[in-house]
DNA sequence: GAACCACCATACGGTTCCGTATGGTTTCTA
DNA sequence: TAGAAACCATACGGAACCGTATGGTGGTTC
């Protein structure tokens, strides 16, 4: 037998499919063709297609906080130059992940269960800017409505993206990051 | 014959599909059993379902631009005011557009016909916005960063909401049109 | 009122997919 | 090395859908 699929292996080529068709592209026979084995190992790791997609939610709640938040902390200290960190390395660098975001949104238009993993990892990135900006001398409510007007535009930029447009310049990034400063 | 359903209906019926399960649940059985027909009818309209797809797209992209410009061009004269009026007028009045908004990105994401739309819609609109910045007194190209920001500020919105999270303050709004103007 | 046209119902073949049942093959383990 | 466990192929029944073919039912027109 040369081709033996793990559990983690039909997760990874899920999110494949799901960039490029939607959540509805996900599908077991199609996946096991193009993992090149059947729906016999499909069959195996997983008890039917839903938990799959619960899978796929539960791998990107993973790395959609943690691995940001983590990175941009050990990148920088000032705060101020942490939220521009934040915004250079979440807008446009990685286009997988991007997509992903993407298509994850849109899933979660129609799914409740998607749409509250979404909620989870907005409000925890939502508290991370704001704490940012809290740390730069804004007043807590001041800074909770920043982080949600920055956070904003970073779906926008996601979604602006996926769906064909280009990315933000760096003067655009720059004088976003500017704007979200103003006192 | 009590029901009869015409081109308008069925593309009317499949914005509403459309929103609530994706471009994939734009089918023409559901469609006629929700609409109280059978796909005889469908048939009879459109040549397959691609057209129908078209027909929607062809929808949104006009309703998408002349509609909110032109009642906005009305509604105020002053650029500043004008630009307020926008956001105001744009940003959660109408769940069903913002459904629809989000739905059709989502879908262009995996169509390059249906991200070709969204594109014309875009720039339709950002060109809007950058206009009337330039009315306001910015330089061209500041206006255009500075609408490009304020248009994916929001699609944020849009996406932001359809995914389950609350729709953006009077104050936030403010917020965001004083920084949009700040020079 | 007969011919015509717009509109729809019904029935059908073909496709794709889901989930199950069953048995085969490889790898671990004692 | 024998048995168990992990992993996968194959075959099947059932469901949902697409598009076509065909005939039926209103209203319209001359």
């Amino acid at each position: 037998m040369a081709t033996r699929r793990t559990r983690e292996e039909w997760i990874a080529g899920s999110f494949t499919a799901l960039c490029e068709g939607g959540i509805d592209a996900v599908r077991v026979e199609p996946l096991a063709r193009s993992l090149g084995v059947t729906k016999g190992s499909f069959y195996h790791h997983f008890a039917n297609r839903r938990e799959l997609h619960l899978g796929m939610l539960a791998e990107w709640e993973r790395l959609g906080t943690s691995m940001i938040i983590d990175a941009v902390d050990e990148g920088a200290t000032d705060p101020e130059e942490r939220l521009r960190l934040l915004m250079f390395s979440t807008y446009g660098i990685d286009e997988v992940a991007d997509a992903i975001e993407a298509a994850i949104r849109a899933w979660a238009s129609g799914d409740e269960v998607a749409a509250e993993a979404v909620g989870r990892v907005d409000e925890r990135r939502v508290g991370y800017v704001a704490s940012l900006l809290i740390a730069a001398g804004f007043t807590p409510a001041k800074a909770a409505r920043r982080a949600r007007l920055m956070y904003r535009h970073l779906i926008g930029e996601f979604i602006w993206r996926t769906s064909g447009g280009p990315a933000s310049t760096k003067q655009e990034l720059n004088e976003m990051a500017a704007l979200l400063l103003v006192r």
